[in-house]
DNA sequence: TTAAAATATGTAAGCGCTAACGTATTCTGG
DNA sequence: CCAGAATACGTTAGCGCTTACATATTTTAA
């Protein structure tokens, strides 16, 4: 959950644990069996079966490792008579890499338990894993066409270099309203036959009665919106505030709250409430910042289902 | 390639360095934009500014790492003047956490920063990491359901059980001829309208013209298959090799060819010959154990498009 | 009350990998 | 032919994390 404040960035030990998992998994399965083999190791020894004696250069590019890694592995590999190392004659400045008899003997008893294991992993994971594969490549893919800081600094410039306003309701805004709302609606609850009317309809659901909502503008993006909403006469609801997801942080929901109280204010209510979920701890901490007071129960008779949170406007004079 | 023969086990050093990239990324935002933040603080920082201050054991849990990592990370973050330590007086066990007034300005300063970071990534990578996030997830679960070694294990044990026996062709088989063969074809090449028929019909194409067809089996599977073709008296051609991927290793391969060789030499045939592609090294290798000599030219009139590779059979005596 | 168990934290060592460097050796162009 | 560039490879230090261990302190149970 708080890894999501770095968005996708917090990967690397997960997958970390995830691969390491299957690893030592292998490693096990060797080890029950009596195999003298590391699932480390078998990148290379595999290579070294395959294209017979070679250098480490060729065996690092060959597995996708540096020649430093697949220096560091024949260390082992040399220490566990698996390999032996030798200089070229043609070539002084290169070591050629041979895989031992005890390698050999080693590898071709391994048939089977490479098929058991190869067939475990399926069972296990099934196409869970094919799918992990092709997302990753999917990322790779798109990390060359494009760096990524790139286009983060792009997008800091943009949002730099908009202004950001707050502009009253307009017809042809109705879309942003639905879609703001229906965005965090969806991802937390239900977006509900209701909720589709009020938001189809801002006009006749909350302008009507006596209401207001307002945007908020960055450049040329309509980012968020919030309403307020006459119940009864002086009493007015803040509801149906919506900051799109990824533009969040840059003060647009308090700058929408801060013209909703205006509002109220200048309409002299006598009476603002809110109601809203203890999911959504963000938004009500800014809330609180505002003024907001949290009660100790619901607001008796709410109509909303998902609602647990009942606030007053209650600023200190 | 030769990570392949791992199946999904070399995922680790990929995801890091997509990780890494990640964070990378992020942090050369940082610097650029004079943010005094690396994006490895973050899940820390986030978590201490949300939750107000906590032990240690509290952030590790919070944001998913060990104790230790949290300590080592507080040294950093003490270091550079985000954190205050102390202990918790009415447990002396326990250390808590706090922000500096330095991170919290930092911190504050941050929304648009992160805002365009959430951005950026998602225009580099859109639905990708969403895809990526969801296989990880999936992977996680079905490795929680059950252990990966156990059900190698079981799978070895399966496949030592069982008795791997060649047998002549029947008409039961005759999906099991198609399975095989349609599976190495479809990966590496394409399953051309010729294919479809012969492997459909394989009485007709292959026994009739005075062939013969041989099965693996590993207990009640059927895993592998090979033909031997007539295609003219006395001389024959070895093709419609394929055994299962998932039970390769077993030696059943191998056993399939000699089983072919046995029924050449029983027929008294004068020539044997085969064709395969440059891409299938393993086969080649396999056929060239077993008496085939690579031939300088590929077979003239082949009826194959993808044939590069033209081997006869020539036994030292 | 007090010994044993549990908890909270820091420290050390290690993992697999990388980047940076140093030292050979070979290639290249004048 | 020979100086500089390029190549091959081992070594070192470091990263972020883990496990194992050491040291406090608190809780539990007899």
């Amino acid at each position: 959950m708080y890894l999501a404040s770095l968005g996708k960035l917090a990967l690397g030990s997960r997958l970390k644990a995830l691969s390491d998992h299957f690893y030592g998994a292998a490693d096990e399965v060797y080890r029950t069996l009596g195999a003298p083999i590391e699932s480390r190791w078998l990148p290379v020894l595999r290579y070294l079966w395959d294209a017979g004696p070679s250098t480490v250069t060729d065996v690092a590019n060959a597995i996708g490792q540096t020649h430093s890694a697949v220096s560091q592995l024949t260390d082992k590999l040399v220490r566990a008579g698996m390999v032996r190392r030798r200089r070229d004659p043609a070539d002084g400045r290169r070591t050629v890499l041979a895989l031992t008899d005890k390698a050999r003997g080693a590898l071709s008893t391994l048939g089977p338990i490479w098929c058991a294991v190869r067939r475990g992993v399926n069972a296990s994971l099934d196409e869970h894993a094919a799918h992990l594969l092709d997302a990753i490549a999917a990322c790779e893919r798109a990390l060359q066409d494009r760096p990524v800081a790139e286009a983060i600094l792009a997008e800091h410039a943009a949002i730099k270099a908009a202004p950001l306003q707050i502009v009253p309701y307009a017809p042809a805004l109705r879309g942003d309203f639905y879609r703001l709302n229906a965005q965090w609606l969806e991802r937390h609850f239900q977006l509900e036959e209701i909720d589709r009317a009020v938001l189809s309809e801002p006009e006749r659901h909350i302008l009507q009665p006596g209401g207001a909502i307002f945007f908020a503008r960055l450049g040329d993006e309509v980012i968020g919106t919030c309403a307020l909403l006459q119940e009864s006469p002086g009493i007015f609801e803040l509801t149906k505030m919506g900051v799109d997801e990824t533009f969040r942080g840059l003060g647009a929901g308090r700058r929408l709250l801060d013209a909703c109280i205006a509002e109220f204010h200048r309409r002299d209510g006598r009476m603002l409430f809110l109601e809203s979920n203890s999911r959504l701890q963000t938004a009500l901490r800014m809330y609180q910042k505002a003024g907001f007071v949290m009660q100790p129960s619901v607001r008796p008779g709410s109509h909303y289902e998902r609602a647990d949170v009942y606030m007053i406007y209650q600023p200190q004079t």
